[in-house]
DNA sequence: TTAATTTCCTATAGGATTTGTAGGTTTTAA
DNA sequence: TTAAAACCTACAAATCCTATAGGAAATTAA
């Protein structure tokens, strides 16, 4: 399951995704704008999500640090995407905030550690857990967060 | 991750597959034979696998609540599969001791909890996680305790 | 310069969950 | 009658999750 840190960060993405498309859209050359020149405060993102504004602020500079976003200080300051929506897969929004997505940490890309008790190369379980592992990063490195702000309504 | 809980019991199970999967084959009706005349103690499985013997009694109960195992108490006694090992798929025992396979309370099949703060209809997440759920079960349904104990060695 | 706004940083409190232990009861076989 | 085993409940210890506190530093604007 993932952590309620992880839930508000995609939340939170959410709303960062919609302004940086929009301002994308606005500025005409499309891929050339900038989106540090319009940064989301945390304020105005727990207007639109509601949640507790310091929780978020560490979850922010969790992203921040994990090279998702990138800040202005002071007044008019906020977060941006760092990259085009497309380009930051869901898998390295989680690894951030919640760690592995692998179920066994023998299995793991970004977090291994041995195993002690069993040997990898011919235990059943090692095995299943890396098909679970597969099966998961087929769908979290292909989705992106743009997929997060895609409408589904009507 | 999967828990400890839920790697000692796939642990303890591979012994008791391996058991059946024996007795089985001495039996030469095949399918017809009975596990409950050859069941295993956890003092047996211990040695196998070491790990806390009281830890994994509460275990081993929680699986015989489950539905996956049989018991005989008394000397002699012990535990033992009540189906054949493809019958029981690896999801069935995740979710006796780890509960929801999905990553959100909102696509849980079988722990299902309504999200208070979205449109599951509309709700970006609430999609893309309902994936990774199907793409979990689509190994975890499939594969089963008889997997856990293919060897893979030469 | 001053005030307001905002990110940045670290520590820590409180609660929940996980992990494991203790101690005893009941059942069965020899 | 004894030994071996499952059964049951409570609880202790450790860890992790969630959230809060209290400022420091940076930026903007009056």
């Amino acid at each position: 399951m993932l952590s309620k840190k992880a839930q508000y960060a995609f939340r939170a993405l959410s709303t960062l995704v919609r302004t940086d498309l929009e301002h994308r859209n606005a500025s005409d050359g499309g891929s050339a704008a900038n989106p540090a020149e319009s940064p989301t405060s945390i304020t105005e993102m727990v207007k639109i999500h509601p949640m507790s504004t310091k929780f978020l602020e560490t979850i922010l500079l969790d992203l921040k640090r994990g090279g998702i976003l990138g800040s202005k200080k002071g007044k008019g300051g906020g977060y941006y995407l760092l990259k085009h929506p497309e380009d930051t897969p869901l898998a390295q929004v989680i690894r951030i905030l919640d760690g592995p997505i692998a179920p066994l940490p023998c299995v793991s890309l970004h977090f291994y550690e041995r195993c002690h008790d069993c040997n990898e190369a011919v235990c059943g379980l090692n095995r299943l857990m890396a098909e679970v592992r597969d099966a998961n990063l087929a769908v979290l490195e292909q989705r992106s967060l743009a997929d997060l702000a895609v409408s589904h309504d009507g």
